[in-house]
Order: structure tokens, then C-alpha cells, then sequence
DNA sequence: GTACACGAACTTTTT
DNA sequence: GTTCGTGTAC
């Protein structure tokens, strides 16, 4: 393992006999330069020395950054495997490769070192464990292990885990490592921090991370940063195999990440930083905006390229986000420009509550659909909902949910987080190593078998004194009698379980078959199976997902690696739906028509943000709605809410400050529909203040009366049309003809949102369902299924 | 040791 | 409105 030698692997396969001027010689045409802008040439004809392409939203960033690494391959100044190319997400990474493929057609057998900081880290951290006191075989902890483990130290400590919770430890600690600080390390400013004993307990942390063979996220980078300074041949090693380094969202690296490119950089020093900015949404997580500001003095010589060049939007969703993003004081400054002819203003609509915002968007997407709005008809693909914290979500759900719109929530609670899914990855990892203590704990009483605390407080206790594992110290407290009958029982059943699955993993057997055989013979799926609460049938389904997973893999350690690095679900991209997702999980996306409801002040920009960061918060708050604007192609509509129920009372806000920000001349106000119905009108609109507040929108509203605002014709317009053929309702109609009433009162059925309930009445497609977690609700026949017929 | 019921606290964002 | 954790009853 320690015959370390980069020639023997073949991510290090460099072609022997040539020279790179020889291969620089062979140089293919390149068709892939024809079409870019002068900016976006010259990011990706500059090759040599530290370059910062800053790139505006929409300007062709990927497209830069990928041609770039396609011309730095096909001029043969590099092989695939000698080019770092960091991304943030899996899902960059993996479109980077694609798009690399197709520029360079076939000729690419992969890019080993194109992924994210921590996918790369693994790579680094595996083969050079050993100097940091690991196994190679290291184990990569959840949140969820991170948190326990914590909680383990803390109660250990006899600290009082209410007042000093495991997870305000774990981003206290987070935080350190983000800045790169080792328990040395951390500077004693921060020694008041947790009651005075966050550092010792920091320390105790690493040390138990040792002992276990593990490690959290932030030591990914923390331990290879720490290799790299220890040990000068690695590092001079890696500096000369990386002869160009490339890194995509620059704005969001961290210190650690930082300090980590830095040193990588510092023998060719060919690195090309790509970033924005005015999107840097991470600052919360530990990314540093500094880093992009700092480029040229850490990086001397740096070439400074801007793009700046809009493909995206119209101008006047163009110029709004501009003109909000320029009242941030900390930035580089960019000009975006576009060719695009005009296309429509910023629509700012206010409401009176959450509720009719939900209900507005709802018939706005309907209408877009059907292209009432004088606009060509629009798919549903092409509409996105974006809001600040993912709890304003479920609004919409339940609108969108009554209406019958399909809908799909981008970024939801990830699969590998989902109880059942950790639950069964734990006792893959059991099965895997038998000293994963983590994962026995998670589940040596997962279904219930009688192994309660005080069972386990023995296996702990005897695995201590022993010096072992957890398995290892159960298989003594039942060899020794240690617990009751029932219990020692249970656990020598558990114990030969895993025996038997672990040589039959190491026999060979088919991982996908093991896996469904520790599933079943754990009484794992048969604890689900059992389980009557509304969610069952969705684990059960998840379950099989997992398993299903696995096929795409060797084996079921690759498998655990995997799923430990990678975060983001594969989203089925099955059906034309609405988007939902919050404005962090829109970065880097685009969408025709982008709704951003919910802009009040203390929700957007958050109070809480405000409150722990003050201005610099604010100001990452304008940086999320700047983001939330440029994701629009044609049509951005802005809203807010007079009244919005928070916990279970309401409470009234006042329109965001970001609204007043919007330049005048590129907002149209609509009057909001209430107008027609009485109640909240547009004077309702004038009278808040701030909305209209020193902007010039003022006399906007004044005129905007009942008959004269392009928003009451289009609200008429829709009226009269809904009169003739309500938008919902020809799709409905197909639905009552192939399922014509499908359900009778009183029979039980099964939603996917509500769960388990029985049908109190029958109203053409919308069914009255009393359900028994959710409560009375009325929704459409085609989101509910008989009991029997629940899919799994 | 488990099952259920009640109360508290929480809601930003997540590689 | 939720989820999590604690307390009580079996």
C-alpha cells in the first residue's frame, strides 16, 4: 500500500516517448472555437498562468469552461488525466463531462480528476491515508453519525445536551473546518465558544474519529491539505502531474478549498478560476466571496476576463436584476448586455395572503399553459416556482395539489437521508466492516428486538473494556451470558445474520441479491411491511429503489462510497411538471417563466440572516434574489404577501426591500386579483408601504386603476375564457372518461402527500377524503388510489 | 422494554 | 403544522 508510486495507477498513465511538443504538433482543427464570443475565446485561448474568468449569469460560463478543457486536450498541452477540473455538485461534474465528450467527440476515456472537491479528496485521501493515521478503507460519515457521535461526547462530558444541542457543536465545528482549523489550530478568539468547551471537545471528536476510521466532510479537504504541507515530495508530485487546474464556482470555495487549490497551484500555477461574484448564495456554509475578490493578488500576474455577454434573458428581467445586484457595495462589478429584443417587463404582483399568492401562481401557470396570456402555449417543463426557504413550499403543494397541476420539487429531502435508506446502508455497512460502530448502534435495535439502551450501554461497555468492535463485543456479552435470555437471543440471531452475510459477501455472492437478502432476513423489510403509518408503502418503495441502485454498481463497498459523496437524487424527469425548488437549488438552472413569490422583508431577505450577519447578510440576500431573477428567460413574475400564517398565527410583513430596488422603468405593477372579488385592491397596494417607495412606481400604482392596468385586462381576458373552457378542465375530462368515478363513499384509499383516508364525498373528479393524519381534504380522483391498489 | 400521548421548539439555505 | 423528545402507563 505504501509502494506509492503514480506510474503504477492509471489515472497516472502519461504517454510515454512523446513529447508534448510533439503533441502539441498534432494539433486537430478546432471547430469547437467557432461561435464563441471575443470574452469567451479569450477564456479559452488563454491557457497559460492563473486566469479568473468572471462570468456573469447566463454569459456561456459551462460552455467556457468546457471548450476551454476541450482545446487544452486537442492543442495536446494535456492528457485528460493530467487536467483537475473541480466542480461544486455531482450534477456539474457529470454535465461538464458530457459536454467535453461532445466537443471532443469519442476520443476522451474520462477525465479521472474532473469532480467535486470532495469526490476528488476521497480519490487522495485513499492513498494516502496512512499519513494521517487512517486505513485506506475509511469510512465517510453522514450528518446524521456526525451528530450522534457528538452527542455521544457531549453526554460523556456530562454536559447538558438541551442546553448545548449536538448540532450547534457540529456547525461550530464545521465552521473551523471550513476555515481550515485543526483543533491546534483554532484561534482562541473562539474559546468561549460552546460554553467554553468547544475546542476540547473538537479535539475529542478527531480522536474519536481516529479510533472509528472515519471521517466527516470537512476532514476530506482538512486531511489532504494537511498531507500536501506535511510532506513536500507528495505535494511537489501531484503539482507536477496537474498541469492545468480548472474550478467552476470559484465565488463558493471555502478557505479549506482554497488553500487546498492554492497549493496544487503552486508548480505549473496554470489555474483558471471560473465564478461570479454576485452569486455567491454559500456564505452561510463557509464559502468566502473574498476568495474571487483576492484572485489577482494571490494569483500574481492573473489574467482578469469578463464575461459579460447575457444569452439568457430580455432585457428588462436583465436590467432588474442589474439594477438590484448594484446596490450590493462589496462586488467586482460587471455590466451585463444582451442582443435580445425587448420581450416583457418584470411582473410585481402583491398579495393579500400566502394563500391567494399560492392560488394566483396556480392560475398564472394554468394560463401560461394554455396560452391565454397572448404568449404562445408553454409546457410546464418551462415554469419554475423559486422560493427563499423550502417551508414556503408546501403552499404550493397543497394549491397545486387541489388543482391537479403536476408539480415537481427539486431538492427535496434527499434520498440518502431518508430514514429507511440510512437504516439499510448501515447494515450494508455492518455487513462490509464489522467494526462500523456507528452503523451497528443505528441499527442493532432496528426493528425492535428487545435490545434497548440498556442492552446496548452492555455491548458498548464490553466492546471498551475489550478493545474491540461492536460486533465483536455483542458476540462476547451473548457468549458470556451478559443479558437476559430473550435479549441475548435476539442478539445471536443478529450476529449470525451478519456473519453469514458477510461471507457470502466475501464469497462472491451477487451484491444485488446480498442486499435484498440482509434486507429480508433482518426483518428489515418485513418491519415496514408491518408498519400501518401512511409513509410505509413510500420506504418500502424507496427500499427497492436502493436495491435497484445497486445494479449500477460492482459491488456494494463502491456502492457506500457512492452514495456518501454523492447528494443530489436522480430526479425523474418523467412528465411535464412545474418546478418547485428553492433559489439555492435554481443556481445554474433557467427557466422561460420563473415565479418568486414571497418577498417580504424578514423572509426575503431572511430575518435571521440579517440578524447573524447584518449588512454582509443583506447583501447575500441580494446576491439570492439576483439569482432568482437572472434564472428567468422571458417572463420573471415577483410577488408578496400582505398576511402570511407563520407557525399557526398570522403575521403581516411588508414587501421586500429588494422590491424598491427594482428599477421603475423595467417592473409592471399587476393589480392583484382581489380587486374583483372585494377586499385587497390596489389601493390596498399603494398603502403599503415601501413598495412603491421612492422608486417611481408610485404614480405606477396611482394609474394602475381597475380598468386601465394591462393586469386587470388580462385578469378580464382570463375571466371571460374561463367562462368557455376552465384551463384544468379539459384535462380533466380525460380523466373522468378512462377512470369514470373509480372510488364510492366511504371506501379507503391511499395519497401519496395525505396518506390513508376514507371518501366522504363524490364531486365529479374532485373526491372529499377524511384522512386520518391530514384531515378533511378535497382533491382530485386522479392523485388518490384504492387501498388495494397501492403501488408497491 | 415498549407503545402511546403530549408538549416544546422549530424553519434558511446544503456540498 | 410539523417533528422530535420526554413522560407515563402497560
Amino acid at each position: 500500500m505504501n509502494g506509492w508510486d503514480m506510474g503504477e495507477d492509471e489515472t497516472f498513465d502519461r504517454w510515454e516517448g512523446e513529447s508534448l511538443s510533439a503533441r502539441a504538433m498534432a494539433a486537430r482543427p478546432t471547430p469547437y472555437l467557432d461561435g464563441l464570443n471575443p470574452a469567451q475565446r479569450q477564456a479559452v485561448e488563454t491557457l497559460d498562468g492563473p486566469v479568473l474568468v468572471l462570468a456573469g449569469a447566463g454569459t456561456g460560463k459551462t460552455r467556457a469552461l468546457t471548450t476551454r478543457i476541450a482545446h487544452l486536450l486537442n492543442t495536446g498541452r494535456a492528457q485528460p488525466n493530467e487536467i483537475l477540473a473541480v466542480t461544486f455538485t455531482n450534477k456539474a461534474a457529470r454535465e461538464m463531462k458530457e459536454r467535453i465528450g461532445h466537443h471532443v467527440g469519442g476520443m476522451i476515456e474520462g477525465m479521472p480528476w474532473l469532480g467535486t472537491f470532495h469526490s476528488i479528496c476521497v480519490k487522495l485521501l485513499r492513498r494516502h491515508a496512512e499519513l494521517v493515521d487512517l486505513k485506506t478503507n475509511f469510512t465517510i460519515l453522514d450528518t446524521d453519525d456526525q451528530i450522534r457521535l457528538l452527542k455521544q461526547i457531549i453526554q460523556a462530558e456530562g454536559i447538558d445536551d438541551k442546553r448545548w444541542p449536538a448540532r450547534m457543536l457540529a456547525s461550530l465545528i464545521d465552521g473551523w473546518k471550513n476555515r481550515c482549523w485543526t483543533p491546534e489550530k483554532v484561534p482562541s478568539s473562539e474559546a468561549s465558544a460552546f460554553n467554553h468547551r468547544g475546542t476540547e471537545l473538537f479535539e475529542q471528536y478527531q480522536e474519536r474519529l481516529k479510533v472509528l476510521n472515519a471521517v466527516d466532510f470537512g476532514d476530506l479537504l482538512l486531511h489532504v491539505v494537511e498531507i500536501f504541507q506535511k510532506h513536500e515530495d507528495i505535494l511537489a508530485k501531484y503539482q507536477r502531474w496537474f498541469r492545468y487546474i480548472l474550478v467552476d464556482e470559484y465565488q463558493d470555495t471555502n478557505v479549506a478549498q482554497y488553500l487546498w487549490l492554492r497549493l496544487l497551484a503552486g508548480g505549473h500555477k496554470n489555474i483558471c478560476c471560473v465564478g461570479d461574484d454576485d452569486q455567491s448564495i454559500y456564505g452561510w456554509r463557509g464559502a468566502e466571496v473574498g476568495n474571487i475578490l483576492r484572485f489577482e493578488k494571490d494569483f500574481p500576474g492573473a489574467e482578469v476576463i469578463r464575461l459579460e455577454q447575457n444569452y439568457r434573458s430580455t432585457p428588462h428581467i436583465l436590467a432588474a436584476a442589474s439594477g438590484v445586484i448594484a446596490a450590493n457595495e462589496s462586488r467586482l462589478g460587471k455590466t451585463l448586455w444582451t442582443d435580445a429584443s425587448d420581450g416583457e417587463k418584470v411582473r410585481l404582483i402583491g398579495h393579500w395572503d400566502g394563500e391567494e399568492e399560492a392560488r394566483w401562481i396556480g392560475e398564472e401557470v394554468e394560463s401560461m399553459q394554455n396560452g391565454t396570456r397572448g404568449l404562445d402555449p408553454m409546457g410546464l417543463d418551462n415554469m419554475a416556482i423559486l422560493v427563499r426557504a423550502s417551508h414556503q413550499m408546501r403552499a404550493f403543494e397543497d394549491r397545486f395539489l387541489t388543482i391537479g397541476l403536476p408539480y415537481r420539487v427539486i431538492g427535496g429531502p434527499r434520498f440518502y437521508e431518508r430514514l429507511e435508506i440510512r437504516d439499510a446502508m448501515a447494515y450494508f455497512r455492518v455487513t462490509v466492516s464489522s467494526d462500523d460502530g456507528l452503523a451497528f448502534e443505528r441499527i442493532v435495535n432496528t426493528p425492535k428486538r428487545g435490545l434497548g439502551d440498556k442492552a446496548q450501554q452492555m455491548i458498548n461497555k464490553v466492546a471498551r473494556d475489550n478493545g474491540v468492535g461492536p460486533l465483536e463485543g455483542a458476540r462476547i456479552v451473548v457468549r458470556d451470558k451478559l443479558l437476559a435470555a430473550r435479549a441475548t437471543n435476539a442478539l445471536r440471531e443478529l450476529i449470525e445474520g451478519f456473519d453469514r452475510w458477510s461471507a457470502m459477501l466475501t464469497a462472491g455472492h451477487d451484491h444485488v441479491e446480498l442486499a435484498e437478502i440482509i434486507l429480508d432476513e433482518s426483518g428489515y423489510t418485513d418491519f415496514w411491511k408491518n408498519d400501518k403509518s401512511p409513509e410505509a408503502p413510500g420506504r418500502l418503495e424507496n427500499l427497492k429503489e436502493l436495491v435497484k441502485a445497486l445494479n449500477e454498481f460492482e459491488n456494494i463497498q463502491g456502492f457506500l462510497e457512492h452514495v456518501s459523496l454523492v447528494m443530489d437524487n436522480g430526479q425523474e424527469q418523467e412528465g411535464e411538471k412545474v418546478s418547485i425548488m428553492t433559489l439555492h437549488a435554481a443556481k445554474g438552472l433557467e427557466f422561460p417563466a420563473v415565479f418568486l413569490p414571497g418577498w417580504e422583508d424578514g423572509l426575503f431577505p431572511s430575518q435571521r440572516s440579517m440578524d447573524e450577519s447584518g449588512l454582509k447578510g443583506v447583501e447575500e440576500e441580494r446576491r439570492l434574489a439576483y439569482v432568482g431573477i437572472t434564472r428567468a428567460e422571458e417572463v420573471c413574475t415577483i410577488s408578496f404577501a400582505a398576511n402570511r400564517r407563520v407557525y399557526n398565527q398570522w403575521q403581516s410583513s411588508l414587501p421586500s426591500r429588494f422590491i424598491d430596488e427594482l428599477p421603475a422603468e423595467n417592473v409592471e405593477v399587476l393589480t392583484p386579483p382581489g380587486l374583483y372579488g372585494g377586499g385587497f385592491g390596489a389601493a390596498a397596494t399603494a398603502e403599503i408601504p415601501g413598495v412603491m417607495r421612492g422608486s417611481g412606481l408610485q404614480e405606477k400604482a396611482a394609474r394602475a386603476d381597475a380598468y386601465n392596468s394591462p393586469g386587470w385586462k388580462r385578469m378580464a381576458a382570463r375571466a371571460q375564457h374561463r367562462g368557455t373552457r376552465q384551463p384544468s378542465e379539459a384535462r380533466n375530462m380525460v380523466i373522468d372518461m378512462e377512470a369514470a368515478s373509480p372510488f364510492e363513499i366511504g371506501e379507503r384509499v391511499f395519497h401519496q402527500k395525505f396518506g390513508y383516508g376514507r371518501i366522504t364525498d363524490i364531486e365529479g373528479d374532485k373526491v372529499t377524503v377524511d384522512f386520518e393524519k391530514a384531515g378533511t381534504k378535497r382533491v382530485v380522483a386522479s392523485y388518490i388510489s384504492a387501498e388495494d391498489q397501492i403501488p408497491f
